[in-house]
DNA sequence: ACAGCTATTTAGAACCATTATAAACTACAA
DNA sequence: TTGTAGTTTATAATGGTTCTAAATAGCTGT
């Protein structure tokens, strides 16, 4: 299996729940935004015996903390994830609720002029609200 | 009273309650970032009457329909709201959860390259987030 | 292969911010 | 004043997320 490694290296036991996450998340073309709701009914499309929740939620923290995905930042009662981990930005559709990837190259390079004593940069992201 | 013109503006009556919650949003020298329950802590407070949270909640959606108040995207399980209504942006920091504001002049212009069909940006917003 | 240990999974309960309900109250216009 | 629609309120309901603690599974050393 091609996520064994990954999992181990991370110090993550290679459990077949996690595998199996793995590929729903990672074994794409593309990469995807979405909610635990959404990946829950993604996983229960993809096999018969279910996962529990818990591990679902348990899962896709422990895949945050070590950098395998990415949280998004938007008003909803859901939280978004993102499988795409490059540093890069995103259109928010207010009608539906989704997500658009936007590119690093399709925003221009931001300079933030200003400075917080005694704080490092984390991350500069851009939301950028869509209505019709 | 100095609200009572604008909640009638809006199309909103000059409850005793919104007049009070006007008093604390928006009767500041600075603009300030809250949740729900920091301003129930605020007008509580202020008052020894208090306000249900229900008309808290009401309130605010209220004041946020019209545009006196924004809605701030940030992942937390609270929702954040600003009575800054310009145009700018956040440093979020991390470690307590508070927010800071970035005005517009301390990030470049940020010029938007890719176009998504038949929808119109509503808005851009930056958010930095800062760890030690 | 086995034992022992720790990590992980799981069902279900708990949590908690937010929203819905529906009855009492109030601003306002006729 | 009176009627009506708008508002407030206590309280219940909702729903995403986290917690709990018991069962299970992966791993290491023998
Ligand atoms: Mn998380
Ligand atoms: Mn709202
Ligand atoms: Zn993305
Ligand atoms: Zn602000």
């Amino acid at each position: 299996m091609k996520y064994i490694d990954k999992l181990r290296n991370s110090g993550l036991r290679p459990t077949k729940q996690r595998l199996l996450i793995c590929e729903v998340l990672f074994n794409n073309e593309k990469t995807f935004h979405f909610t635990v709701n959404e990946l829950e009914r993604k996983i229960k499309d993809k096999i018969n015996n279910k996962i529990s929740l818990a591990t679902i939620y348990n899962t896709v923290h422990a895949f945050e903390k070590k950098g395998y995905l990415k949280q998004i930042p938007v008003n909803s009662n859901q939280t978004y994830f993102d499988t795409n981990i490059t540093d890069h930005h995103h259109f928010y559709n207010l009608k539906d609720g989704k997500l658009i990837d936007l590119e690093n190259s399709d925003v221009g390079p931001i300079n933030i002029k200003r400075k917080i004593d005694g704080k490092k940069i984390k991350s500069i992201e851009v939301l950028v609200k869509l209505e019709d």
